[in-house]
DNA sequence: TGTACATCAGTGAACGCGCGTTCACTGATGTAC
DNA sequence: TGTACATCAGTGAACGCGCGTTCACTGATGTAC
């Protein structure tokens, strides 16, 4: 393969940033290579800075990208229970606290897939406005129009926790507690 | 320097240890290399293979020394309170969702510290048995006896958050609300 | 207690490897006529 | 509509660098007499 259509070239490299939202989430940034990352997306490493100028960039484009996902998601969640907001939050808290979220960080929350990546990264990047954002707009959908930050806090912990005890009888209990408690 | 007595020479392992224990909190297993460990000790990277098999095998020690240290500190509470352990349990909080816990990562919760890398660990590593028993001593102390795993829940995800949205406004927010929550 | 020597904690240079990034090249795409 | 050529998306090899790990060496410590 050489050159490719205009529309071609947009398209991979929607699907680099795609394939970066998912594999950011599920091994960290660090835990990522451009290379790995370039494979995963069925392309080579070489091509990469023909599109992003480095991977920092690329975080801040793919944090992106998985908070725009999740927003829509919930916008979804709502429109299919014709704005009954109570019940759409109830049935967002069953899947925020499953086995399967816990399971599937790559196409998870990205408040908590990215969390840790955050916390670490330089203060001022784009990335962690983009992070800040997200959390405000998460913590008012659950709030239904106030904010419910402790619930978020809740969440997020308990499926951290999940994770990092996953394979473990306590992860469930973790997940099971959290969902009594926000109920 | 050179060989160095066998009281030095231990006294150097546990101050590697202790490091260890405080830079991976900080900046997480992988942003912390073999060689900044060593200087941060005090020693050069050359020597650590004499004291520790691998990296990985430093990792189960530090998490081991982080969750003696903070388990050790828990009943330290309970004693400065003479027993009282409400009124322990509303002085951790205090401490816990905290600006000051926030910005110390490195001498902070293990739970939260290490809760990223043992999401990423593999499956049945030590120090993710050392982990989970950690998480299980938490949620004990918490719930005086019975466990609250939701009180660590969201103890966790709004130290997690507060860490990854530090310096704007909103941080401080998470730590109020959470700590209003566990009143 | 003093002497002779084996031990081994720590040093510093080196190993192979994978990282993020760069670049000369290719050849189908897109454009000018 | 067809031809000639410039463009540039993607390739694959290479760059310097820092990683985890190894190793020959040093010289003070610890031990045997």
């Amino acid at each position: 393969m050489a050159r490719v259509s205009q529309a071609q070239a947009q398209e991979n490299r929607e699907r680099v940033v795609e394939t970066a939202a998912r594999l950011f989430r599920e091994r960290g940034v660090q835990g990522v290579s451009v290379a790995d990352l370039m494979g995963a997306a069925g392309l080579t490493h070489g091509g990469f800075y023909k599109s992003f100028a480095s991977k920092e960039a690329l975080v801040a484009e793919a944090t992106g990208k998985a908070f725009a996902a999740s927003g829509a998601r919930m916008t979804a969640r709502d429109e299919a229970n014709a704005g009954d907001h109570p019940t759409a939050r109830r049935e967002l808290l069953d899947y925020y606290l499953s086995p399967a979220h816990r399971d599937d960080a790559g196409d998870g929350c990205p408040v908590t897939g990215f969390g840790p990546d955050m916390a670490r990264e330089s203060p001022r990047s784009p990335a962690r406005q983009t992070y800040e954002e997200g959390v405000e707009a998460f913590a008012r959908w659950m709030g239904d129009g106030d904010e419910d930050l402790a619930a978020v806090a809740t969440m997020v912990g308990a499926l951290m926790l999940a994770r990092a005890t996953a394979g473990t009888e306590l992860s469930e209990r973790i997940l099971a507690a959290a969902r009594r408690a926000l109920d």
